[in-house]
RNA sequence: GCGGAUGUGGCGAAAUUGGCAGACGCGCUAGACUUAGGAUCUAGUGUCUUCGACAUGGGAGUUCGAGUCUCUUCAUCCGCACCA
């Protein structure tokens, strides 16, 4: 079989017959198959590429033909520092790169034969898209949930760029490794935090991946307590957040994290040398060490004391590292007899310790005891529990004007600033009069200047474009100038599901009316590395964009699928530095897109993924032209018109493969799919390997098997039905259903256990009673010989699965 | 340290959710047809020395029955990492 004829015949019937178009007017019908879109940031499409995408494409051409009216999409999520650096490196502007690449893609994507339908294609560098980004960052700015704020962050000395917290990895970035340092500068961040409840609430609605789930709640990181309230001698008030107010009777010092807005304030005199020594050893080593939790706990004395609102005792007030500035209120109190790093710090630092908590039953406490209890040495809450202690300390607080239950979150706001130029532009400018002022949005997009000099050196490449800097203020009409930066490319690619249904619409960044039909995204498939960040971010924007009134519903990807990772065959994660990278082009050129998709498909559990490996690639041809020739074959099959017990059989084989391959495509279960109907292939040729058989019915067998592969070979399958006779394309006709009176059989086999070691097979008929299995069981003569003079003490009979004798 | 997973033949993997472990495929071994075979077809293929026994990382447990549930332990992978 020439496959490159037919593949390319059948791409250039499918793109001139429009096959994929998304028709609107079964919007009701509609079903979302949404896969991450691509980051086209090397010429051609990798392994992983064809992983996630053949197989997806292969469950969506299966919802068409279970009915649905589908809507696949494909775009480029273009933006982004790879092109930028790439770029720096080679002189091609980031522009023409990315532009080419994209070219590339698409041509290699429609190859693939995917079912994308390009007329919605998106590209988030050009200006009919980043307009629209720059639209919702205003509308975002304008409900008070964009905002600056000088803080401190990471910054990345090789790329000279900030990076989000997300993207430091052990205390290093993301994409080259190098150390990353604090640095302050004013960013413009996203209230993301304004979101923190609902976005772990809403995960209980969500059919996702558990882990995923998981790892989203983690990050939100929410967690109850209280904040309490300490004075100090010299009048200052601070507050500690804790979740362990039950402790408070055992507080014998106070931590401030080293950037604490009192420090300076409450460091006497005589403590003010060390003080400065340490807050200076603290900005140098920060977030690089501070991610070893085993590290010794280092402070330094103020000098100054507070008082302990619970029972007025003093403390001395420290500062330390371990505390951070950016949790809670970034000072604690310290309670060495129940939390271990407290206890780490006091015995280190001669403070004292403390006991108020003893276990409930008396079983061993040592200290630092930091389960839950009974309190003790704690005044009027002697013998509260901890669950009990840990409210009400705190409404007495309250009540004294000292304290107030508190929830905390770990998330923090979205820091969306990039000293990059290769992004979409901040629509912000800043005038000297009226400071900062949004542009206006009949005056979107702000475009992002060709030509500009984007060779890191600490700056925003955009500052040296003088004529991108300098413009007017909106609201004083005098000259201003715009902000330098661009915008993380998750702010790009954290709506592109929406503007997708609505692709072309130059009025509006999509139309409520459509998009609250299309929406929400209802199988969304995609690496499992976005789980904290693009999957975060979108559902942050779809909450909030619906709080602005332009959706009506809660959650962007009703339904979430997870690809595994194929690995090198080394069983590494490919890379261009270990060498494993694994180019797919030479099998495509060798077996075709449908070989080598089915071959991702069977080979792998989908889910999971695995190390590569190429010698199975060779039997899926075999197959293929194994089915192959049961089709031509229908084309002289002689024979006669009997439905007898073979018909019968492989009618039950027909119907259950249907049956299996229909619930195993629902779960992405595509290797057992293919297995099943491997099977069927197999019970096939038994049943041809005979003189006379039902020519009718053959030929029916075969186009159910046509049907059942198609979202698996799609060109070939087209081919396949055309040699069968069919003049419309196989994806207009409807996936086989399954008989349910064909799989009803007059008898089955059963197991016969004794003593749960099988030992005979017995047939029942279908509609046996259990006490009739029983019988038949018991006086079958397999079964007699091996109880031998054994007293039967018990019969388990489980109908349709066994039949389990106990006997001594 | 916390959270989540995974562990089954020579290999990729299945197992209707507590019911015949190893489906399907690769590989391998025979054989048939062939001038030929990297084509096709047939048979075999978890391990052990046979009747039979033993097998799902190791060890316990619950059960008539455990890959599946419980406890414990080891190994690997992923995520988070002083969050008060």
């Amino acid at each position: 079989m020439d496959f490159k004829k037919i593949e390319s015949k059948w791409q250039k019937k499918w793109e001139d017959e429009k096959l994929y178009s998304f028709n609107k007017k079964n919007i009701d019908n509609k079903y979302y198959v949404l896969e991450m879109f691509s980051y086209p940031s090397g010429a051609k499409l990798h392994a992983g590429h064809w992983y996630n995408y053949g197989p997806s494409d292969s469950y969506a051409r299966f919802m068409r033909m279970q009915g649905k009216e589908i809507f696949q999409p494909m775009g480029f999520d273009a933006f982004g520092l790879p092109a930028e650096n790439y770029a720096i490196k080679t002189g091609i502007h980031p522009q023409d790169s990315t532009l080419k690449n994209i070219a590339t893609m698409e041509k290699q994507l429609k190859a693939m034969g995917a079912s994308f339908d390009w007329d919605y294609e998106i590209k988030t560098c050009m200006p009919d898209y980043y307009k629209w980004t720059q639209w919702i960052f205003l509308q975002l700015y304008k409900a008070g949930l964009a905002y600056r704020k000088k803080a401190p962050v990471n910054w990345c000395t090789s790329c000279k760029t900030v990076l989000a917290n997300e993207q430091v990895i052990d205390g290093k970035c993301e994409r080259c490794g190098s150390q990353v340092i604090q640095k302050d500068l004013t960013q413009w961040f996203f209230k993301i935090t304004n979101y923190a409840e609902e976005l772990l609430q809403d995960l209980d609605k969500l059919d996702w991946p558990e882990k995923t789930k998981a790892m989203q709640k983690h990050w939100i990181g929410k967690s109850t307590g209280g904040e309490i309230e300490f004075e100090c001698e010299s009048g200052d008030k601070f507050r500690v957040f804790t979740t362990r107010a039950d402790t408070s009777f055992g507080i014998t010092y106070v931590v401030l994290a080293p950037e604490h807005p009192l420090v300076d304030k409450l460091t006497t005199k005589e403590q003010r040398a060390a003080v400065e020594a340490y807050k200076e050893e603290c900005a140098k080593t920060k977030e690089i060490d501070r991610l070893s939790t085993t590290r010794e706990k280092t402070g330094v004395f103020t000098g100054s004391y507070c008082f302990n609102p619970v029972n007025g005792k003093k403390v001395p007030i420290w500062i330390g590292d371990y505390v951070l500035a950016s949790y809670g209120t970034g000072a604690v109190m310290g309670v060495p007899a129940h939390d271990d790093r407290d206890y780490d710090f006091a015995k280190k630092h001669g403070i004292d310790i403390i006991r108020v908590i003893k276990s409930k039953d008396g079983s061993p406490d040592d200290l630092p005891y930091c389960e839950y209890g009974v309190c003790c040495n704690s005044g009027e809450f002697d013998g509260m529990t901890t669950e009990e202690a840990k409210v009400a300390i705190v409404k007495k607080l309250e009540k004294e004007g000292k304290g107030a239950l508190k929830t905390n979150y770990r998330l923090r706001d979205w820091l969306v600033s990039r000293q990059r130029y290769w992004g979409c532009p901040i629509p912000i400018v800043y005038c000297d009069d009226c400071g900062e002022v949004p542009v206006n949005e009949a005056d979107l997009p702000v475009k992002l200047p060709y030509n500009v000099d984007f060779t890191p050196d600490g700056a925003s490449p955009l500052l040296k474009c003088e004529e991108y800097m300098n413009t007017v203020c909106p609201k004083c009409g005098k000259p201003a100038r715009r902000d330098p930066d661009t915008m993380d490319t998750f702010v790009c690619s954290s709506w592109y599901f929406l503007r997708y249904p609505d692709a072309h619409n130059d009025k509006m960044a999509f139309d409520p009316a459509i998009i609250n039909k299309m929406l929400p995204v209802d199988k969304y498939i995609g690496g499992a590395e976005h789980a904290c960040m693009h999957l975060l971010y979108a559902r942050f924007f779809t909450k909030a964009l619906r709080d602005l009134g332009y959706l009506n519903f809660d959650e962007p990807f009703k339904s979430l699928v997870h690809q595994g990772t194929i690995l090198g065959p080394d069983g590494f994660k490919m890379s261009k530095s270990r060498g494993n990278v694994v180019s797919p082009d030479d099998c495509i050129q060798k077996y075709g897109s449908d070989a080598f998709r089915m071959y991702l498909m069977f080979g792998f559990s989908y889910i999971e993924g695995g190390p590569w490996n190429e010698s199975g690639i060779d039997s899926i041809v075999k197959f293929i032209d194994r089915v192959e020739r049961l089709v031509v074959k229908t084309k002289d099959v002689q024979g006669n018109d009997t439905f007898a017990s073979r018909e019968k059989e492989l009618n039950f084989v027909r119907n259950s493969t249907i049956k299996r391959v229909t619930e195993d495509f629902k779960i992405f279960s595509f290797n057992t799919a293919i297995a099943r109907i491997m099977e069927y292939v197999n019970a096939i040729y038994k049943y041809i390997d005979a003189e006379e058989i039902n020519a009718k019915f053959y030929k029916d067998c075969i186009k159910d098997l046509v049907l059942l592969l198609a979202p698996v070979i799609p060109h070939t399958a087209e081919e396949f039905n055309e040699i069968m006779g069919g003049t419309t394309s196989v994806f207009n006709e409807a996936y086989p259903k399954c008989d349910e009176k064909a799989l009803v059989k007059d008898e089955y086999e059963l197991a016969v256990q004794i003593n749960s070691k099988i030992k005979a097979k017995i047939v029942v008929p279908s509609n046996a009673s259990q006490q009739e299995i029983q019988d038949i069981a018991l006086n079958d003569s397999q079964v007699k010989a091996a109880l031998g003079a054994q007293n039967v003490l018990k019969v388990i009979v489980i109908p349709k699965r066994l039949v389990n004798i106990v006997a001594k």
